[in-house]
RNA sequence: GUGGGCGUAGCUCAGUUGGUAGAGCCCCGGAUUGUGAUUCCGGUUGUCGUGGGUUCGAGCCCCAUCGUCCACCCCA
């Protein structure tokens, strides 16, 4: 045998046993989205890699070391995009779609960052997200999560995330508060370990999330950043909170809770579950007024967020095991003996006519109705048609129910459509 | 990038102090050539991840390497 070629490290085929619950979950992304009004943005899966640079900042992870970049044929650099937000925003300064405009976009699709492979977090993974323009109130806050908590609802996982929220203030209230922090860390420099000495430097503010217990006791009495707000962040960010009650969302204020790509300010949250092992953020956005300035467009306010579609399905298939209908028929066509096949195919194109939405599969390969009805069987069917010369002679269809006790009748070729339609309804 | 666990049949896994490879599932055939899922009988499945080393002899011990999973880190 000839040496087999395998997918490459942490990129994953979509098999049949779980891509149903991908469309599944497609769908009802995309009709959730709808309900709100926004519209579907789709760019390119490669981009200049400067567009990264300047979106996602110089110094963080994913451009230092994570992005898939490559240089072209003619020498320029282009980039697999680890992200969604940036291409969006290129492409809405590209087209005029953000100059004194309001938009409510989504998209969805994957996205790329060479990480070590874990649960939750691979090299090509998916994304779903929201990003409206032109709006600089609480209120489109309020309906960007808002409508991140209909989706869990629409999932039926409401139960197992949590809202968490935070406001960054503007850019020169954060920059003020980092300088802060920075003092007070370092007074106590002897006591954080050497990851809060290397984020020191780099992101000073991810020290305040560490996971070293010892390091949290060291800063347990750190400043706030929400003690550091600028007075209008101070109120949009109250405004928020207010709003979110009212609107019945449960959420909790986390200071502590920054984000990893630079061009955040002002609200940010993140959906949080306790299921999913250490990769337990399903979904993360915040506010970025400065972005589409940033990258020559005309300045405009933005919020958006971005979901881990892997996340979500892993969410969903460890929640609920027996939700997953790998099925692959309704209707299972058999067949018996050679002069019956066009019949055979009579009956299941005239099902597929007036039926469109009934998976008709035909028993392809011959073999005895024994063989045949075993991959009727395998195949999820509901039902199997049995068709022999006797059925062929008189227009008529045998018709089994697999999947309970009811008897098998045998029916009219001229009643089989609307027959099948009211079983399957039933 | 760092650490730990694991790599044996298509899948899930056994495999004793080192003595030449096993089970269940799946698949195929039959009991049953016009009736599945249940039952019974029979059968096929292998570069033991890869490369080296130790040994009379390695699935087992040693080294390297690749893959995979989990965690750190990072993030959705």
């Amino acid at each position: 045998m000839a040496k087999t070629i395998q997918a490459i490290r942490g990129m994953n085929d979509c098999l049949p046993e779980v891509s149903g619950t991908w469309q599944k979950v497609e769908s009802v992304l995309r009709q959730v989205v709808a309900s709100y009004g926004y519209q579907e943005i789709r760019t390119p899966i490669v981009e200049s890699t400067d567009l990264f640079k300047r979106s996602i900042g110089e110094v963080t992870d994913i451009v230092e070391k994570e992005m898939y970049t490559f240089e072209d044929r003619n020498g320029d650099s282009l980039t697999l995009r680890p992200e969604g937000t940036a291409s969006t925003v290129r492409a809405g300064n590209e087209h005029g779609l953000l100059y004194n405009q309001q938009q409510r976009l989504w998209y969805m699709g994957p996205m790329f960052r060479h990480e070590r492979p874990q649960k939750g977090r691979y090299r090509q993974f998916h994304q779903f997200g929201v990003e409206t323009y032109g709006l600089d109130g609480p209120d489109i806050d309020l309906e960007v999560i808002l409508l991140s908590a209909r989706l869990w609802k629409a999932f039926g996982i409401e139960k197992h995330v949590t809202l968490q929220i935070n406001s960054l203030g503007s850019n020169e209230a954060r920059q003020a508060y980092r300088e802060t922090l920075i003092g007070y860390l370092k007074e106590r420099a002897d006591k954080l370990d050497e990851e809060s000495l290397r984020r020191l430097e780099s992101n000073p503010l991810r020290v305040l999330d560490s996971k070293s217990p010892n390091v949290q006791a060291a800063i347990a009495d750190a400043p706030s950043l929400l003690d550091h707000l600028d007075e209008e962040s101070k109120t949009h960010f109250d405004n928020l909170c207010e709003r979110l009650t009212q609107a019945g969302i449960a959420f909790e204020i986390n200071p502590r809770l920054v984000r990893g790509l630079d061009y955040y300010n002002r609200t940010v949250f993140e959906w949080v579950t306790e299921s999913l092992g250490s990769q337990g953020t399903v979904c993360a956005g915040g506010r970025y007024d400065g972005l589409v300035e940033q990258l020559g467009g005309k300045a405009a306010p933005a919020v958006g967020f971005a979901m881990g579609m892997e996340r979500l399905v892993l969410l969903l298939t460890t929640l609920n095991e027996d939700a997953l209908d790998t099925s692959s028929a309704d209707v299972y066509v058999t067949a018996m003996g050679d002069d019956t096949q066009a019949y055979a195919l009579e009956v299941s194109e005239h099902l597929r006519d007036a039926l469109p939405n009934v998976r008709v599969m035909m028993h392809c390969g011959g073999g005895n109705f024994r063989k045949q009805l075993k991959r009727a069987d395998k195949t999820g069917a509901s039902f199997a048609l049995l068709l022999g010369s006797q059925e062929m002679q008189s227009r008529e269809v045998a018709v089994k129910p697999l999947r309970d006790g009811q008897e098998q009748q045998t029916i009219a070729f001229g009643a089989l459509s609307s027959t099948i339609a009211d079983l399957l309804n039933a």
